[in-house]
Order: C-alpha cells, then structure tokens, then sequence
DNA sequence: GAGACAGACCTGTCTGAACCTGTCTAGCAT
DNA sequence: ATGCTAGACAGGTTCAGACAGGTCTGTCTC
C-alpha cells in the first residue's frame, strides 16, 4: 500500500476521526470504538491507533478513561470542554466569531468558592458573524502557573483548552452552577453589542486536577435564546 | 442504550441516587430499593450496583445494614422530587407550601419530546409559606395507566413521586434541559402570585424506565432568585 | 401466649470470564 | 532515528452466577 502524502497513519487516523466528530457523525458524549475495534477499522497496530487517539485527547476532542473507554468532549461551539452540562446550540448553522477581550495576568477579582491570588484572566466574547451580536460572554481565571507566560501574547490554536491540554493539564473533577441573571448590566451589554437589561444564562464552573488544586474558574453569561443546558442521566 | 456520558455505570447509579436522595424523594431514614430491584431498574449488573452504593455509603449518605438493607442518612433539605441536577435552594429555612391546581385526565397539552395522547396532568405551586410568593410552577405530564385513576382524587402523601414509588414505577434514565424563561406570562404570573414579565428558570424533564418507556414530562418555571442547578462532576 | 422452625428476602463475599485502557518490550522497515 | 507492528502483562469495569449468613415473618407446636 503506498503511503500518498507526508501524513502518518496515527494522523489520518486522528484526523478522520476529528472530520467525523465535526461532522457531527459523532456528538459529543458519544463513546468512540475501542481501541481494538478502530485496530480492525483502520488495520494498523494499536499503538498506532493509541497515538492518533493521543493527539486528539491533546486537543481537547476527547476523553479517555480506563476500563470505559474513550467519549467525545467537543461541543461544537467548543463553548466549554470536558464533562458536565452540555450546551445546546440550536441554530448549528450559526456562524461564530469570537473576540479575545484581554489576557492578563492579575489577582482574583471574581466572587469564586475557591480560588485567589494571582491568575491569568482570559474574557472572551463569541458573536454573530452576520450580526455581531454578542452570545457568550467568558470570564476564565486560573491561578497563575509560570507556564502561562506565552499565553499572554496568545492561546495556542486561539483555544484555552488546547493550551491546557499541551501543558499536561486535564481537569479530573468539578462543579458548576448555573441560574439566572435577571438583567445585563450596562458595561457588559456594551461590550457584547445587546441592550441592557436583558435576562441572561449564567453558568459559572471550577474544575480541579486530580490532586483537587484549582485549575479553572470560568463565569459565562449565554444568550438565553440560543444557549440551553442539557443533560443525560 | 447508549452510554450518553464518560462516566462509568456505576458512577451513574451514585449520581442518580444521590440526586435523589438530595432533592427529598428518598427521606432520611428512607429504605434505598434492595440491591435486587436496583439491578432491575437500571439494568446492570449485581456488582455494579453494590459499587455505586459504596461510593453513596463512602459520602455518608446512606448505610447499609446486612440482612436489611440500605438506609439513607442524609438530613437535607428537601425540595424537590427531581432525579438529575441538583436544585439548591439557597435560603433553606424558608417554609414551603404547595398548591396544587389541577389533577386531571386528558390529552397531552405540552410541546414535549416524546409523549402524546392521553396522560395525566398535575400542575403544582410552591410558595413561600411566610408571603405567599409563588417559587416554582410545575407541569407534570405522565402517560396514562390505569391504576392513576385513584390519584385524580388526590396524591399519596401530596408526592407525585411517592405515588409513582408505591406502583413500582422508578426512572432507570432521562434527559433534563435547562433554560431560561425571558418573560414570565401574565396567567402563570397571576398563578404563582408574581409580576407578569419576570424571567424565570425554565427546566423540563423526561424520565423513562429500564425499558425505555416514558414515564414522566415535567416543565417547571423555578424563581430565578431562589433557584439555581449546581452538579459535580 | 411462648417458643421453635421454615422460608423469603436481604447483604457480604467470592469466582471466572469478557472487554476495556495503560504500559512495556522486541523487532521490522524506511 | 522514526514510524510502525506484534505481543505480553497489569489493572479497571462489568457481568453472571454461586454460596454463606443475617433478618424478618408467618406458621406450627406445645
């Protein structure tokens, strides 16, 4: 069999894999074959499915945990990552921009159970590309780590997740909370181009590694059209 | 049935008990099913079962006793009668009333994800008993059987869920979605004692049994103020 | 009425098997 | 050196079944 272009079969395989979650053939939440199984699918050796699987856990696609096996974590939108509520997009033809308000390093300023000190602030804000109007806006806080310097100048493939995931951090456990904000304040429904007032969906979330040190903080405030919780059980 | 999430099966049956348990179906004191009608419910097997419980008896929510059974231990407040997400209120000394509106035969009136044709309907309201301020409004739907027709004269104990308990109906599975209502309508305004064009928590929920079937559709329209969805992962 | 007994039902514990991922080693090909 | 193969082993998860022993209740006996 010849080998076409320059691609290695762990990154076909990765990449295949990849296309079919974007796709949606697979949704999130969705376990993949086992490893065994995708040996026969693609007839190569497990440890080459094994690599290609490890490329997609680093971008944050999936999650793999022994004795299960490995499940989809995309949501689309790449709204938010690993387990939890899903979100729901309704309207999936949408599409989204997204705009990097700041990324700083400064102390806590959210009113969080948990964490303080000094941290990496990133708020973000995902729009309408035909409208510009704003649906999500994102306050994440993590507690400063050495490694986040080049973060700075900018997430790495513009995603948070994907930055974690190169730096060997992975969530193990979590909560999050969601409820209602009665109405947008006026600096925030600015900056998402909406009129103040308007009652949103607000999600906030901590995870922590396996240790129980604090990885993450994020508050989101979600456009309560377009954004819905949804969960299986 | 497809294993919706990454959590293994008997990470689930903690999940569902303990959220059962929390929300006041299961009392404290209260029997937990014995071991035997657990496997039935959720469809697996015996070992399974027994390692969600374990998991339950290491939090210290419930003990186990040989020959007997497991017994919930858990003094919490208790509000609501809902598998899934946890509902926390946050005031938890605040007297509750409930009111219910309607008990009623008839066809399926909701725009719900599954069921039709004829159910029970039971609207309910919760208010504070010290001001009379309505909290939540319920709409259950429950496809017809037979043996509710005593329940139309009135609920066993005032639960739904101990009425459906006490017929050996119990959920194995289900779907919950979460959302935000933007404006509360002037009927359901006038009903639960609020200003028409509050925005509401909306939840609803689809609860089926081992065998897929649908058991329960519930719409609630929850105080944002007083309610909110916390869930650990 | 008191006590003994059987049977139903419960949990505790164990076994063997199937299937899953995690990890390692040795070897082949380019 | 890198990519890949093939195999082995460990350990997690789940299933199906079996057996022991505790608890309860109805029944029989005295």
């Amino acid at each position: 069999m010849r080998q076409a272009s320059i691609e290695s079969k762990s990154d076909r395989i990765a990449r295949v894999l990849e296309a079919e979650i974007r796709m949606g053939a697979l949704r999130d939440g969705d376990p993949l074959s086992s490893e065994a199984a995708l040996v026969e699918r693609f007839n190569v050796s497990r440890s080459t499915v094994r690599k290609g699987l490890g490329l997609l856990a680093a971008k944050g696609l999936i999650l793999t945990r022994v004795g299960i096996g490995s499940f989809v974590t995309y949501r689309g939108t790449q709204i938010d990552s690993q387990a939890g509520w899903s979100l729901s997009l309704p309207d999936g033809d949408a599409r989204l921009g997204m705009r990097i308000l700041r990324i700083v390093r400064a102390p806590m300023d959210l009113c969080a159970p948990g964490p303080e000190g000094e941290m990496l602030h990133v708020d973000r804000i995902r729009f309408l590309e035909a409208t510009g109007l704003g649906l999500t806006f994102e306050r994440a806080r993590l507690p400063w780590r050495g490694s986040f310097e080049p973060l700075l100048d900018g997430l790495e493939g513009g995603s948070l997740s994907q930055s974690l995931a190169s730096r060997g951090i992975s969530a193990a456990s979590g909560e999050e909370w969601a409820g209602v904000l009665p109405a947008l304040s006026t600096e925030d429904a600015q900056a998402m181009g909406r009129t103040p007032g308007e009652p949103m969906l607000r999600l906030r979330r901590l995870t922590r590694d396996a240790g129980g040190a604090v990885i993450e903080y994020v508050e989101s405030l979600l456009d309560p059209g377009q954004f819905g919780l949804h969960m299986e059980f």
